[in-house]
DNA sequence: ATTGTATGTCTCAAATTTGAGAAATATTTA
DNA sequence: TAAATATTTCTCAAATTTGAGACATACAAT
């Protein structure tokens, strides 16, 4: 069971990270509310903060996604819901998607993250040539600018979340709506 | 006249920044393959870069964005042209929207930088609203939504020019094409 | 009330980053 | 080529960030 404070520090340097890698710590323990000596009593230091919060994305991230893929078997709702999933995960998707993105990155399927990042990846471009072959999505497309499309779209409806007056429900009905209408025939 | 090198610095900082504003000037000085000592004779601190920043990709981001909007007088190819423009301005676009998004940005439109964003963006509103009435975009989206839509196909195509393997045209036609359809009726 | 655990405060040394001087080298311009 | 200018290299002190010890407080559980 992990504590509140240390889940708190996790969430706050998350958020804070995703875009200032670079950040000093104390600004994530201000963010978490906690003193920067209760940080560095949770974490050795900056670099297991970071590996910690790259673990506990992609645990919760894919978890997520996983279980998107798994509420369905309409490939549709599976699109739909691993939409939302993403935008439920907020801040940990962007960097979900980064971490893998980066050429810094080396990919490797023997590693077990890299692997559901496959699995996940391969659902979904599953999930598309199924979409396109009955006709439901365009053929013009590639699944690669899909997957483009698609975190675009994630991304920047978790930042309206934060400056728009909207509910969360209006939010992502428009995100879906916008999504399924622009990669259809 | 800024000389080249001076030039170079700014455009790596921006890139740099763009999503880690508090990462080491050495990393921007390798980027723009200079000795940090360099960066520091044309910069007097790390403020002063920052501030140099905000500016320079305010003017040339603004300067696109106000030309796009008066290469035509119909209202959907100035909208096929803003897009484009936030594409090549690239990490500079996200800049200058972050910018004037964030929580600590005061807005006042006193300041020349805020009034153009303003122009800017009443221009945008007035495209929108004027698409909508003639019947070529979908009433049920607010011009707020599609702000939000408009920049983040932005960010994910410029994202996607570093790792992808088409050619930018393509990715522009792309991304115009999931746009426009997106917001159709 | 007492014990144990978690957090805060204050402190400090080590590490890193920052900004700049001085002289050597490279590059441009006349 | 010579002079002028820009950049690099090496160096160093100041500032900031980092990680941790020692002890004080707060608070929950028994």
């Amino acid at each position: 069971m992990i504590p509140a404070t240390k889940e708190r520090i996790i969430e706050s340097a998350i958020k804070v990270f995703n875009d200032d890698l670079s950040a000093p710590l104390q600004k994530i323990a201000d963010n978490a509310d906690v003193t920067r000596r209760t940080l560095h009593r949770y974490f050795k230091d900056r670099n297991e903060l970071v590996t910690v919060c790259e673990r506990a994305m992609e645990v919760s991230c894919k978890k997520a996604m996983i279980a998107a893929i798994q509420s369905s078997d309409h490939a549709l709702t599976q699109l739909e819901s691993m939409l939302y999933a993403g935008i439920d995960c907020g801040a940990k998707y962007s960097f979900f998607y980064k971490l893998h993105q980066r050429k810094e990155h080396n990919h490797n399927n023997q590693n077990k993250n890299c692997a559901d990042y496959d699995y996940i990846y391969r659902h979904f471009n599953h999930i598309i040539v199924e979409l396109q072959q009955n006709g439901k999505v365009n053929t013009d497309m590639s699944t690669e600018w899909i997957q483009i499309l698609h975190s675009g779209i994630v991304q920047s409806t978790v930042n309206a979340q934060e400056t728009t007056s909207k509910s969360d429900k209006e939010i992502k009905e428009l995100a879906w709506t916008s999504y399924m209408k622009a990669i259809a025939p």
